[in-house]
DNA sequence: CCTGGTACCTACTCGCGAGTAAGACTACTG
DNA sequence: CAGTAGTCTTACTCGCGAGTAGGTACCAGG
């Protein structure tokens, strides 16, 4: 808890991780337009000149938090699904990646998801442009499963559902803590993958053995 | 085009709504902190102190907005579905009704949705409110239909991925415009109805006949 | 034609937050 | 122990927007 006097002097790559790292959190709390650099100052520990000096004006600042977020949250779900396997459990996987994330970077999820798509721009872009990647992905997963004459646009509608799915139910469950990460993620594959209609007859899809 | 001079003397009534409009327009546009009283009462087409004479604080003005256009939509969805069909028809009715009323509607569901969720406090808690109601309806639906030995707590839950999904399809459709309304709610009906599992076997659901 | 009440206005105050000027402290390099 | 490059600060300016004070036009009923 500083409150006065000068800050341990620092290198530069150090102090920008602290001030992005600072950035998030309030972004995510605050909303970009609540949000003061007064603030993010404060919880980085230093003062606003460095902020300017380092990262430039508040809307660089945002740019530079949705671009290193979007790219952390689309590397842990790479890493999590292996090309080999069948497609639903590609999919699992996938889904698991993306809620373990959620899950364990709220903030970023906030900042990216809630904050990034209110505020017009090049905001919304950037952010539009991570959902294009990840739909791609998921568009490729069902064309390759597909045995009907399916058209290529239609995979891609498809899968922009299933991705704005992922998306709401990461959304709603930042309203609902509690649930386990799991828990959500298997909800939305019976979802997606067996329909209601299965369902409510009983049918639920299970993952192939344990692991 | 008025830019200066005395507004037509009205009942109060009529300017409320007037300014209403004015205000769910704005805060559609430009969200809740970059909206400014001074933009509202132009775009009204009054001065601002009688914004304030009529409907007190920005917040409260905001308030007054979402539970407004959260009645309208729930109305609308309402009138939109008979309880004696099936369930299956019934939820297809659902979504047109909401998708039709977000398509005739943006900005009520911008502010509605986009907005309120972001902004903390007693507005995302008026959003809940609605959203609580939208679920324990589509519970309902699920639980009559269930011939499985479901839960409650499991048949809300997946209500309330449904719900989820369709807030999210409805926002990604903010964003792709030129989809008609019945395309997007038959996709959304297709995936929780029969689920990927089925969809790429080439198996879809469509409505029993004509109308 | 006066008298009140309601709709409506111009013209402010005042705080907050983005962005900056100008300099002070530290540490390494010769 | 200079000199210089990079880190860090205090202490401002300045515009914008929420909210208000103190009126002016207009329409009743007497």
């Amino acid at each position: 808890m500083r409150t006065e006097g000068r800050a341990k002097r620092l290198p530069r790559a150090v102090r920008e991780r602290q001030i992005m790292d600072a950035a998030v959190d309030v972004f995510s709390r605050l909303g970009f337009h609540a949000a003061s650099m007064d603030e993010i100052s404060e919880v980085a520990g230093i003062s606003k000149p460095m902020l300017y000096a380092y990262l430039g004006s508040k809307e660089e600042l945002f740019a530079t938090c949705i671009r290193r977020e979007a790219t952390r949250m689309m590397e842990a779900i790479a890493t999590g699904v292996e090309p080999e396997q069948e497609p639903d459990v590609q999919l699992w996987s996938g889904l698991r990646a993306f809620f373990g994330f959620v899950g364990e970077n709220r903030a970023s999820w906030q900042v990216l998801h809630r904050q990034a798509s209110t505020q017009g721009g090049p905001f919304a872009a950037e952010l539009a442009d991570m959902r294009g990647r990840a739909v791609s992905l998921v568009a490729a997963l069902l064309t390759q499963s597909t045995k009907a004459p399916a058209t290529k646009l239609e995979a891609e509608s498809l899968a922009a559902a299933l991705v704005g799915a992922g998306e709401s139910l990461a959304e709603w469950w930042l309203d609902h803590p509690e649930e386990p990460a799991g828990v959500v993620a298997a909800r939305l594959m019976n979802l997606v993958w067996m329909g209601f209609g299965d369902l409510v007859e009983g049918n639920v899809w299970h993952p192939p053995s344990r692991r």
